[in-house]
DNA sequence: TATTGTTATACTCTATAACTATA
DNA sequence: TATAGTTATAGAGTATAACAATA
């Protein structure tokens, strides 16, 4: 394994990444669309665009909270209409918990309002400094899911 | 103003960066070296670091919560021994909030185990990857600081 | 007997309302 | 009268412990 950041600069980039990706996160997190949905729901919400869908158990596991914070997670959203609940069809202990479509277009008015935030904040760059970020985008992509 | 984010590929990037940031935002907050300090009690340290002193009252405003709950925070910080608690040179309604060597000591090792983890992330990307991602460093900070 | 999910209950964090002290 | 901070109390979110149903 090549040991690319061990030098005085990288050290840097790593601690100016660092402390970049924290502060545009919180900044992120702070656009909602739906101000009814806690972070955990809207982040189980997501996790269930990427997996299709999943048992309450492996949610509690993904979004790191304890089964019964799950089950109450999975009974708000389903009084309000963003995910469905059916009998898994192998284990009859288990269920499968899946998105609805008005949870898909809710997840879409929201990364469309974050994006169209950052695009705005990104106008304050001059062209050279977007093109280098641009160019960044897909490692960045790359690093967050390592 | 120039209009440098409407083209296609700009918005691919917006919506590139957006998610990779909140992903890597997510997993970087949970690498921390004090699990008995609060997301906030942690933010209200960074913020004093920065600001060097400050009033609960601007602690509040900053932290975006109500003066009550910066009230408990500063004591459960001051009761840790993270904060310090002095009277207001002009105002003696008011209080001045300053961070300890024992804050400044966790808040280092803080940085080096985040640094080290995002470090360590970064070894399995390529030398040319690494070159981009560190190109982009300063000017990612520059973006969360618009 | 082990595992999945739920119910009952307690703790943490934050908010609102009412109060004290100072400007 | 207005402002800074605190006290008292309530609500949201999550945890642990005990339980039911199924494997």
């Amino acid at each position: 394994m090549p040991d690319l950041i061990h030098d005085g600069d990288s050290a840097a980039a790593v601690s100016s990444l660092r402390s970049a990706v924290m502060l545009l996160g919180r900044r992120l997190k702070h656009q909602r669309v739906d101000e009814s949905l806690s972070p955990t729901e809207m982040s189980v919400l997501g996790t269930l665009a990427r997996c299709g869908s999943a048992t309450p158990g492996e949610l509690a596991r993904k979004e790191h909270v304890q089964p019964p914070s799950m089950t109450r997670i999975v009974a708000l959203l389903e009084a309000k209409g963003l995910v469905r609940l059916e009998p898994h069809p192998d284990d009859r202990r288990q269920k499968r918990v899946s998105r609805t479509e008005q949870a898909e277009a809710m997840l879409a008015e929201s990364r469309s309002k974050r994006n169209a935030w950052l695009a705005n904040l990104a106008e304050g760059l001059d062209e050279d400094e977007w093109e280098t970020l641009r160019a960044a985008a897909p490692v960045l992509e790359k690093l967050a899911h390592l």
